[in-house]
DNA sequence: TTAATAAAAGACATTTTTGTCTTTATTTTA
DNA sequence: TAAAATAAAGACAAAAATGTCTTTTATTAA
């Protein structure tokens, strides 16, 4: 087990490319993202289609068509896209699987737990989908395997 | 998503209440633990096999048989189940899913989630099976919808 | 030594996740 | 307007996780 689903794993390594990416009106095309970011090509676009009619990122299709990014969307935090991808469960889920846990009954992993999704938390909307831009480019930071 | 998987989730509510109910050498039964925990009997069978094959838990077989956990037992870590039924990736793995992520190679979430996995692996290292005992037979706190 | 009890094991069944391939719809540009 | 480019959508396929049912094996106690 990863904290995120492979899915939102993909989905949040290929955010990063196309944000990285996304200079004055530009776009990304799905191949070279999925090449980009070390992922099968028409899985990864259902996921950004999803994103997408989500409004988290936005695309546009045909010639010099792709996904991009507004301004406004490099600015949103990445728990949107783990909230799109796989739910709240991480932010407010019992960590052994009890829909009940609860400050007034807890699991015996409650009050340590609690600690821990906060952090994950403020972590997640803490961070914004567009502020690795310049280290990616530098390539400081990696999307796959170097 | 949630941080362990549904398995882990039975084992460690499995786990503790045989911890909870491991007095001098008493046993306790299959159909109890999962109606107890409220997990499917069968494959919760197949989980507890699967831990006592490992050595964490013990198992008898015969009237009066059943599980239970020895006194060394009672003193593991948790982390001891989730490393056997989730594996290292909780403790070690890339956020985003990298195998190549590292110090020197580090995705954009390395940092942070560096973190936020010791943070995660003391927690899991530092509780052991038996510590919630006395609290779970008061019932402060739940390994079931109370 | 037989019957009862309980875990262990095996064989499937179902559901969810992940992945692939093909066709369609939209847009641009020549 | 036609051709090319590109995302969107649909239909499957494969793999992994989760769950169920049946049979076997070991143990106890009468």
């Amino acid at each position: 087990m990863s904290i995120f689903s492979k899915t939102c794993e993909y989905a949040l390594r290929a955010v990063f490319y196309i944000a990285s990416k996304t200079v004055d009106g530009s776009r990304v095309g799905i191949r070279e993202i999925a090449k980009n970011v070390d992922s099968p090509e028409h899985f990864l676009g259902k996921i950004l289609q999803d994103l997408s009619r989500k409004g988290i990122i936005d695309s546009a299709k045909g010639p010099n068509g792709g996904f991009f990014l507004t301004r406004q969307a490099l600015k949103r935090p990445i728990s949107d896209i783990v909230s799109a991808v796989d739910g709240d469960n991480i932010f407010t889920g019992c960590g052994m699987g009890l829909t009940y846990c609860s400050e007034i009954n807890p699991c015996p992993l409650h009050h340590e737990f609690k600690k821990i999704r906060n952090r994950i938390t403020k972590m997640l909307t803490g961070t914004t989908i567009g502020q690795f831009n310049k280290d990616l480019l530098l390539g400081k930071i990696l999307l796959k395997k170097p």
